[in-house]
DNA sequence: GGGTTTCTGTACCGACCGGTTAGGATCGTG
DNA sequence: CACGATCCTAACCGGTCGGTACAGAAACCC
């Protein structure tokens, strides 16, 4: 929206709101949706909550946006991986990717779809469900692909694309909890490793 | 403390203890540190916010005696997996208590001490310290139980029981994960085999 | 029953929550 | 330069946050 227009009429915004919503994401992925007060976000924004509402809707729509904007950013490597030649490939470029994402140097440790709000009260509730969504539409893409796997005869006719994708999927999450306890990349990629290691009899 | 006391002086309370730091746990179970308010969780014990005052202290100290039930109920059978002969058996055993109780019929889905403050604002920090530090000691006991199968034999001698139980306390914050998602227990077990497939070359 | 001790309920505290409103200041356009 | 649209600052909204002060009720000892 407002894409197409060439003249803009009024006094334009003086912030990026690129650069914004990045800052929030940072915020968000860190401290969670609840944890991350108005207060908290304006701040790193760089802006004040009336900038805010007025470029974002409320809270919970920045939230969103923020989320989109790391699936497309940091988490790209989900869908990058999906076009890997083989199944086996593609698990090893997510697991590789989760760990990598999960243990940036210039970010928060682990995953924002993971800690963003895991647990929440009520008023946490829409994020908590956005991100639910967010964790099962992951697995049923992964899912989605290991068909084509079996279609294409890369993975066994016996294949059951839906539990290999949730074993995959069960371990980058994993790995998302170790990176918050402060493990590193090394130790993590271990671990992804060895999840790998018996990919299929 | 209280205990060599036999005669209690001064008016006792009317509720039980233990029942409502069950309840107080749940509600931190589902909800998290932050999530859970003051309302929330008196409404649960059926009690005022005066008597667990002076009952446990303040909500940073209710959280600690929860989350110590915790580890001495629902998650007792991490403390049992460890008397398991074999450390083979050990890591089932871990793994299958993980996914019976995250996925406990009659409490909240996932598992505390992973969703109670994985991120958290700045007045949960203590919460989130305390987490970490229960997940990384988990990981420290499994390690050492995996240290002595090595010595008993259990384990070749070039196996290296930090690795292993990196591993397997991964998988299981993984299956925490999956069940808050809402992953039954069939598949969840099914995930847990085959982690456990490749245990070992 | 008196005295002591501790519990319980209510009412309240300042701080902060997410969200809104009013009023200028500031920009592009005609 | 005037207009219209949008900006920013700042004060403010009701509600809730975690945490307390106070007074009365209830149970024990003597």
């Amino acid at each position: 929206m407002g894409v197409s227009r060439s003249t803009v009429i009024g006094r334009p915004r003086e912030f990026d709101v690129d650069e914004a919503l990045e800052c929030a994401m940072r915020v968000f992925w860190e401290r969670g949706y609840e944890g991350a007060s108005l207060a908290d976000l304006t701040g790193a924004m760089g802006i004040t909550k009336t900038s805010m509402y007025a470029a974002f809707g409320n809270k919970e729509q920045l939230f969103r946006k923020a989320l989109e904007r790391y699936t497309e950013g940091p988490a790209s490597y989900a869908a990058r991986a999906m076009e890997e030649p083989t199944a086996r490939q593609v698990a090893e470029a997510l697991l590789r990717g989760s760990v990598r994402t999960t243990t940036l140097p210039g970010g928060p440790p682990g995953c924002l779809g993971v800690q963003g709000a895991l647990a929440s009260g009520e008023g946490g509730r829409p994020a908590h469900d956005m991100l639910v969504a967010w964790r099962n539409d992951a697995t049923l893409r992964v899912e989605e692909r290991f068909r084509r796997a079996v279609d294409e005869g890369d993975l066994p006719e016996d294949a059951d694309p839906r539990r290999l994708a949730r074993y995959i999927m069960t371990v980058a999450f994993g790995i998302a909890v170790q990176a918050a306890n402060g493990l590193g990349r090394d130790e993590l990629q271990d671990s992804a490793d060895m999840a790998l290691r018996n990919w299929l009899p």
